[in-house]
DNA sequence: GTGAAAGCGCTAACAA
DNA sequence: TTGTTAGCGCTTTCAC
């Protein structure tokens, strides 16, 4: 392990000369030169403790994400992990499992550990982001905005995502649809579940009792299910406002001995490689991947000291 | 965000001092007691980039998996996060995409970062692991272990699951039973392949032709099981070595059109969260929970200073 | 038991 | 453009 004084010696420059070639300062071409030489004589390589120390903030981004066992969200990772890592910084996934207060505790270590920044998807509309933001670290908020209007956001058009569902169901020439959306403390679960509601108005449909609120999670999407089917008259399709619950939902059809085709199912997002998929399933692909590359491209930008005022950045379903 | 210093000027003491309380040494009651009070005063925290840098250690713990979409390797990290977060680290999820020259560079990055140590489940046999046990890092290697011997490892007793896998079947009645196996360069997929080979001969049942080698992932499992589907006497059963590949070889029954029961299939490890589960259809459950606990448990024991002689603990599935 | 002082390896003023 | 120097905040000898 050798030290920019190592290789300061070997090229006979100081060490801030060492430093500047590294981090790209001007250098006369030949010490440059001969700086390079040395480095990869002896090779060299930046100790980042040290730099981070230095410079107040290390190259490590937080991403917190709510559930680690929906591919939705290792999908995003990945397009997070990908952008970031070709800009050279390294990637620590936490999963929240739906929780603020673990959520809390890793906000907690992302200031500690002087990360470079932070990419959330909320647990909810309480997720403290303040405990970020006003440690003046970056933050950017993917797939759910906060509640907290000073952070920049990278979110789907979830209006149009659950108009698009719904639609595709009624082309089907279902009339009776039914929604699962997720908590009332995740905007998500609202704007796309009022953009099923806009287009079963827009059709003239009817949506009384046909709301469920779950929790995102296969579980939560069962038991909705289950309710709906227990309904005087129940639906004749559902859109279920992510993949979990749209598993729950089919796993309640197939207990309820329900007969494939008689009630659809739409997915907002991808499904997990699953066996077979169910005929009656329809599934609105969500940019998951674009989503974390664009997340991780806005926080590359205010990392690198941008100061423009937050942004909201929609993304198409079709993108 | 204070320092030592302010805390020892506020306690009446020297920095020293309030470094030994933070760090447990030998402190008298008064001082220690007064130190406190005045890192409780200015809500002090510890800089860990900077014991980090002193050290020459730092609190990460660098889980390098080759599949996060595999929930198999979510649970792991789940595990390993638990265990390790209680004894105050952070895990950093790198995704290797069983790809050798991806997880060179990530374990060249927990080198650079001076992380704690670094569990692995190895891409292949031809891992270069050496990279890190040569700069003195802790390793432990997980559920697959690593022809460097100098290492820790956890893994399941894979014979015994592939055994168990193919005495499941073969109580069903089933006698044609194949095996869809991982590379022949992961010991992982060779163990589970002898085990079924051990189960079969011990029945007296043939096994000729039955052997296929895939990638432990769907494409690669379906495409094993079209190429013994089209064998002149295909299989009544078939055991995947790992949950993706039962995913391939489940469609490629359904793409075949094979009626639900002419051929099993018995999946070593569990699938991720389906709609339905396919009658034929038979899982194994592997510990990966507790593979994850137990390698975490092992390495922190190596970061701790440990100095017996590698170990490899081999957990039962049944555990 | 306690404090003074010397770094860990790097970067950023400040001079030259 | 280049070098000197002073830290970033912490731990750890080494004296006392």
């Amino acid at each position: 392990m050798s030290t920019i004084y190592d290789v300061a010696a070997l090229a006979q420059v100081s060490p801030a000369t060492v430093s500047r070639v590294i981090n790209g300062s001007s250098v006369s071409p030949e010490k440059a030169e001969r700086v390079r030489a040395a480095a990869e004589e002896l090779s060299f390589v930046p100790n980042r403790t040290a730099r981070s120390l230095r410079r107040r903030s290390s190259n490590m981004i937080a991403l917190v994400i709510p559930d680690i066992e929906n591919p939705f969200f290792t999908v995003i990772a990945r397009g997070v992990e990908d952008r970031a890592r070709e800009a050279g910084y390294s990637v620590v996934l936490c999963n929240t499992d739906e929780d603020s207060t673990k959520e809390a505790a890793y906000f907690d270590i992302a200031v500690l550990e002087h990360m470079a920044g932070v990419i959330v998807a909320p647990a909810s509309d309480a997720s403290d982001l303040d405990r970020i933001a006003s440690a003046g670290r970056p933050l950017v908020a993917v797939d759910r905005r906060s509640h907290d209007r000073r952070v920049d956001s990278v979110v789907i058009d979830n209006p149009a995502a659950g108009r698009e569902a719904t639609e595709a169901l009624i082309a089907q020439g279902r009339r009776r649809i039914a929604c699962i959306t997720g908590p009332e403390s995740v905007e998500t679960a609202q704007l796309r579940l009022e953009g099923w509601r806009s287009s079963m108005t827009a059709h003239g449909l009817d949506t009384a009792g046909l709301e469920r609120h779950a929790d995102f999670r296969v579980l939560g999407g069962r038991a909705a299910m289950r309710e709906l089917l227990a309904l005087p008259q129940p639906p004749d399709a559902v859109v279920a406002t992510n993949n979990m619950m749209a598993i729950g939902a089919l796993q309640a059809l197939h207990e309820g001995g329900i007969r494939s085709g008689d009630i659809a199912v739409a997915s907002l997002g991808d499904l997990p490689s699953a066996p077979v998929m169910p005929e009656n399933t329809l599934v609105i692909d969500l940019p998951a991947r674009a989503l974390g590359i664009t997340a991780a491209e806005v926080l590359l930008r205010r990392i690198a000291g941008t100061e423009s005022a937050p942004e909201t950045i929609v993304l198409g379903t079709g993108d």
